[in-house]
DNA sequence: CCTCATATGAAAATTAATTTCTGCTACGGC
DNA sequence: GCCGTAGCAGAAATTAATTTTCATATGAGG
């Protein structure tokens, strides 16, 4: 028997039996994801638990060890086992990891079903953005974020490209956050100028293009163009697509695509939380400036229309 | 002695003792909240407790109740009883129940750290997006979301006003997300045209504005122009502002603004889930119509680029 | 076919949480 | 000012739940 001096479990827990723990950046076990990737899990009955687990998650973060192991069809000790093999010092500490994931992580596993009174609609957007947020962070590359963040912050001149409403949204808010940090850049949202500002672009420039689908043939194209003519780019998009293949630097978003054709795509906060996460590392790289630069527009705004933008750079 | 009948507790727990529960849209207690406001907590001793619990939630969630006892110099059954006041079935239950809350609601209230690195920015901004969407979903007035879904479902023209890099933002996705589903709409962010179509605007007509600040005075003259003229105007702004009180109908969103003057507000992403709530809603208010439309203009991208949106419409 | 490793559950032991009961305190009436 | 009442708080006892131990079973590899 391994561990045979028994050390605190406390000590173990928080961290996988491989030492490979599966964590979000705050350090706490994801046990949802654990849970269905089923990694770590070698027997069958643990399987089944885990399956068990997720079919229903409320039920799981409520009930007793002796209820969950009456549902799977096995013993109480088999499941303390479960439980200490996910990287949790008990039972207990199982369920709180448990329901500290699961109200994020959770919902969107679960069937998808039609909402239709205002408080389903409600959640059902929030949850689904909250979902987002929650495994683009999860995924996201902090390396490809940074060293696009850098092209963008030493460029002399960006070009940032998108199409549809969606990703037109993305572009106009990445001017609208670098013009304030003494950024070069223009947005445009038109195939035909896209291709256009890109055979035009300047050696140094940085063209950003965005492309939910990552399908987007003339985004890709103008990507091509821009390799053959050593102008470096950076794609917002789906992982391995044709406009990802195409680009110099890649942010990955991969997220599922929910089967509501009513509901517009929660993809869209991931990216929007992309976009500010860059346009804040831009900040960060000339702190000095940025903050001089955004003083002074926040100053213009307050003597020109008099307390009309208080609060926020922006209304 | 109350309840000598002694109710099961699984039958009173998520309801607040007085029935007045503070709840989610889930259902689940608001811990959290509940706890700052001490609503419900009688003796000193209790107030204690959920200070002590409030100062580190971390340690509560993974405590047991005679550790909790102890920190707060109480003893076990008063933690117990503490518990089942705030309307849980048990201390077990109260864990998993602030461990739910802690996820998302608790960050905010910890003190703004200073951001650098690339990990700790992401997560910034990502934990104040997923806050600002917790926040706007418990506070939001869904009979105020769902009148002014159902003024502009109604309504022969739309007009969509806003100002400033963030409205403006909002108010093109929200035509974004309408033209698709029948309605007629024009979204402007530029104060002089908005003020013209505010009285060009015919009777019938529904005005929709967004301010972040409700400060916008010029939003605020067209409200009121568009009030003398009888035309009926959605809000989206902050409670009891100027922009407020001069709207028909107000879906206020009140968020607290972060001090870190590079960060972009939160509270985009608490606005932008407000659009795709009316959005989705607009869209069941004639559910067959609206699935006519969608995939009617999803075919007419597939044809027209091959595959290029395979996934959302409009990327 | 045997052996070893590992998994599993029954039962025991332990630990934790809750109930009961009693003392205590504060407040109000007399 | 004293007494009674109400309700809170904690000690001890009770109960429930979880974990450990140990015996058995199962299957892979020799």
């Amino acid at each position: 028997m391994p561990n045979s001096q028994s050390p605190d479990p406390r000590s173990v827990a928080r961290q996988h039996s491989d030492g490979q723990a599966r964590t979000d950046s705050t350090g706490a076990p994801d046990i949802i994801a654990t849970l269905v990737s089923e990694e770590g899990l070698v027997s069958a009955l643990e399987r089944k638990l885990a399956q068990e687990i997720l079919k229903d998650v409320d039920f799981a973060t409520g009930a007793s060890i002796t209820e969950i192991a009456e549902r799977a069809e096995v013993s109480p000790p088999t499941v303390t086992r479960f439980c200490r093999r996910l990287g949790c010092a008990s039972f207990s500490d199982f369920k709180v990891q448990l329901a500290k994931s699961a109200y994020v992580g959770l919902r969107y596993l679960n069937p998808e079903t039609p909402t239709t009174t205002p408080a389903e609609i409600a959640e059902d957007i929030v949850t689904k953005a909250q979902n987002a947020l929650f495994e683009a962070h999860r995924g996201l590359d902090l390396d490809a974020v940074a060293k696009a963040a850098g092209l963008l912050a030493d460029a002399p001149m960006i070009y940032a490209f998108g199409a549809g409403g969606n990703s037109s949204m993305i572009v106009n808010e990445l001017q609208n956050r670098l013009f304030r940090l003494g950024c070069r850049i223009t947005a445009s949202t038109d195939h035909g100028l896209n291709l256009m500002q890109a055979a035009a672009a300047e050696p140094g420039a940085v063209v950003f293009g965005s492309s939910f689908s990552g399908r987007n043939v003339e985004l890709r194209r103008c990507f091509q163009l821009l390799r053959e003519r050593g102008i470096r780019t950076v794609a917002l998009t789906q992982a391995g697509s044709p406009v990802a293949q195409a680009a110099d630097v890649v942010i990955a978003i991969d997220l599922p695509e929910g089967r509501n054709i009513f509901r517009a795509t929660s993809t869209r906060y991931a990216f929007l939380a992309v976009i500010d996460i860059i346009a804040n590392m831009v900040a960060y790289a000339d702190r000095d400036r940025s903050a001089r630069l955004l003083r002074g527009i926040k100053q213009q705004l307050i003597r020109h229309r008099d307390g009309d933008d208080r609060q926020i750079l922006g209304d």
